[in-house]
RNA sequence: CGGGGCGUAGUACAGCCUGGUAGUACGCUUGCUUCGGGAGCAAGAGGCCGGAGGUUCGAAUCCUCUCGCCCCGACCA
């Protein structure tokens, strides 16, 4: 995109209404603006980003054999209503009417839509396992959201679920969201500590948070400094074979990492003292087991192979995909702004013209544009050169390809790196060849 | 939902106590100069002072009600 044509409106200023470093610097670079309390309107770059962030899930997904769809956000109350779950969610859940006063939900989460769905179209043991997920704008009315996009009414979320014939099938299937989450975390560029965690009003006896350390977390959190260490080759496991995954899965929850309302204190002191880490986490992810909870609840059963029926084993994953752009940034920042990791980068690199209006610089620079259709924002604005360079940092591109009068008369361009500050003169064709 | 704070130009704020022509900085527009890390000078544009009632000759300012936003806590992807 060229800058003089889009809508991306970067702030000077810290705005009033932003507290934490996320919140202030996505007002600031121009990916979002509020338009109520916790409810966010999505500019072109935030949008860019929240679709990287996205794809990495659903690829990641898709790896393990996950099958994508879309269920909708209103439901019919009724489901709802049957399960005992329409008055047991609570104020949370949005409840509206319809212009013939029927109740309509806005979903908060979707175990009974989809274990219902599943109850029409499913007869035979041997259609099981199946795991399904989508990606979709959930509708929770916190009592009070904060924090930007962290803890908003309204956030883009990830939730997937999974349908086993035992408990043992379900156990394979919930360590295979392990696998799969621990690789979506790490191509964004981030680390998701699982921790044992609590399961809350959905159920279940199973059940891990994904947590990204960060002081600005909502959660406190405990666990040993190996967690911080562990390196796990994930792309190296086959989720398909047992023994890898069960292998993989001991490794990643053996060091002791728990949120506070599953802190154990006889297991803490069995932590060597100078590894007791305690700390803040902002929680981006959690899965659960809850056994056949909710296949009962909506009459889910499969024909078994010896003709009587069985109630699926079910779990249930979420990603929370717009909050990641908060959490990604807390993560990844400083004073200058943010600093993005390539997976998720609305740009992959910012061309700065220095001189507008200088023709070699100009040509450089549009040949520059050419190279890289669809991936560089071009900042072609009448701004002075550090105009632009602050507003490159603050947007956080992985690269910056300088372009100025001195070099394109010598047939070069500046290249930087965000991350490292790292800058080196180089032909064009050079650091198009480090930016691709 | 308990406690606290704040609503004045696009942004950040002053003015309010003590009522009397709505201001400052940044941003925006135009011109000239400048031009590799948020330039200088000059001239402009931009406000239902969150909303509704009230008090008063007169309300951004005082009173009442209301709506919204932020922070701490409790609760939650």
């Amino acid at each position: 995109m060229r800058l003089t044509r889009s809508l991306l409106p970067t702030i000077k200023q810290n705005p009033a209404e932003a507290q934490i470093a996320s919140h202030r610097l996505m007002l600031r670079a121009g990916l979002v603006r509020q338009v109520a309390a916790g409810i966010y309107a999505w500019l072109p770059a935030g949008w860019r980003v929240l679709r990287n962030i996205a794809q990495v899930v659903r690829e990641e997904q898709d790896r393990v054999g996950a099958q994508e769809l879309l269920l909708p956000t209103l439901q019919s109350a009724d489901l709802w209503r049957e399960s005992g779950r329409y008055d047991a969610y609570g104020p949370e859940m949005l409840r509206l009417k319809d212009r013939h006063e029927r109740d309509l939900i806005y979903s908060p989460t979707n175990e009974l839509l989809i274990a219902d769905l599943l109850r029409q179209s499913v007869r035979s043991y041997r259609e099981l396992p199946q795991m399904l997920y989508h990606i979709q704008w959930k509708f929770r009315d916190e009592t009070r959201p904060r924090f930007g996009v962290m803890r908003g009414r309204e956030f883009l979320m990830k939730d997937g679920y999974s349908f086993d014939l035992d408990h043992a099938g379900a156990v394979r299937s919930y360590r295979i969201m392990m696998l799969a989450y621990l690789r979506t975390f790490q191509r964004l560029g981030v680390q998701g500590v699982p921790m044992a965690a609590d399961t809350g009003p959905i159920g279940g006896d199973l059940s891990h948070e994904f947590h990204i350390l960060a002081p600005t977390g909502e959660s406190q959190v405990f666990y040993d400094a190996a967690v911080e260490t562990i390196r796990i080759g994930t792309d190296d496991v086959d989720h398909t074979d047992p023994e890898q995954l069960d292998r993989f899965f001991e490794a990643v929850t053996t060091p002791y990492a728990a949120t506070d309302e599953k802190h154990d204190l006889a297991a803490w002191e069995r932590v060597p003292a100078e590894r007791r880490r305690e700390g803040r986490g902002i929680e981006v992810g959690q899965i659960f087991n809850f056994g056949t909870l909710y296949s009962e609840l909506v009459g889910l059963q499969v024909i078994g192979p010896d003709g009587s029926p069985i109630a699926p084993n079910m779990g249930s994953y979420g990603i929370g995909v717009s909050r990641l752009v908060g959490a990604l940034i807390e993560a990844h920042h400083d004073d200058a702004g943010i600093i993005w990791p390539d997976s998720v980068a609305p740009f992959r690199a910012a061309i700065l013209n220095l001189k507008q209006g200088d023709a070699a610089t100009g040509a450089l620079c549009e040949q520059a544009y050419a190279a890289m259709p669809g991936r560089a924002l071009y900042d072609d604005r009448e701004e002075r050169a550090g105009v632009k360079f602050a507003d490159a940092d603050l947007m956080g591109h992985p690269w910056q390809l300088i372009v100025g009068p001195r070099g394109a008369a010598a047939g070069t361009v500046e290249l930087k790196r965000r991350a490292t500050g790292e800058r080196q003169e180089l032909t064009l064709e050079a650091a198009l060849a480090h930016i691709a």
